[in-house]
DNA sequence: TTGACATGCAACCAAATAGTTGCCTATAAG
DNA sequence: CTTATAGGCAACTATTTGGTTGCATGTCAA
């Protein structure tokens, strides 16, 4: 459909710098790269790899303006992994925790 | 607490054959190591290797019998970076989804 | 137009990764 | 006891990865 290349997407997570940048533009979507260097111990071109690996894998993507480049999050990618993929594993402990929570539910009278 | 190192977990799930080995536990867990290589272009070598690192990410645990080693997966720490991590980013979709999905029914292409 | 600023591009480097081959150890079976 | 089977360990290799430096390009502002 889209480039929904799974393994694009998991290689692209498996790098803590690169989490750090999905988090950031969680805080604030739409940062150009400078910004997004800001506190990072690395050089502005590392991070410009960072982000063209997560454009890479359509968790970032970006369109420039004038002599910046702003950079906008895609969460899609992310909900396709979790429900294809995360959720199957999860789904043992889904119905642990329905259980759970309706006991906790009836327990404390809600 | 136990293991819980996102990191860990994040990078063993970056490789695919990784991804499979999970998945083939998935379908049947507790499976040897020799099980687990049939089929799989590698040799017994580079599979456990791969058990190793899902080991030390604690998605897999093992446990020997006999000359034999068998294996179980761990649906805890998926679990985890799905609630800590995941989540966070599938929130912000929840009210933008419907309206996605609209717009892609209406207008299917791009 | 000139300079400062934001980004792009390419070559290079060290370390990590994914895989191999070769050999050793331990257990089960004949 | 001997042999086949299941796995462990270590050295080595090629490729990928994450990062760097240096320079080029494009755009805004004075």
């Amino acid at each position: 459909m889209f480039g929904m290349n799974d393994d694009a997407v998991f290689r692209a997570l498996a790098d803590a710098s690169r989490r750090q940048l999905l988090d950031r533009l969680y805080e604030q979507n739409g940062q150009t790269l400078g910004e997004l260097c800001q506190g990072l111990e690395m050089t502005r071109q590392a991070v410009a790899k960072h982000l063209a690996i997560l454009q890479e894998a359509n968790l970032v993507s970006a369109q420039r303006q004038g002599r910046e480049k702003l950079h906008f999050i895609n969460p899609v990618p992310i909900n396709h992994i979790a429900e294809r993929w995360i959720n199957k594993f999860e789904r043992r402990q889904l119905s642990a925790l329905s259980a759970l929570k309706k006991a906790l539910e009836d327990d404390s009278g809600q």
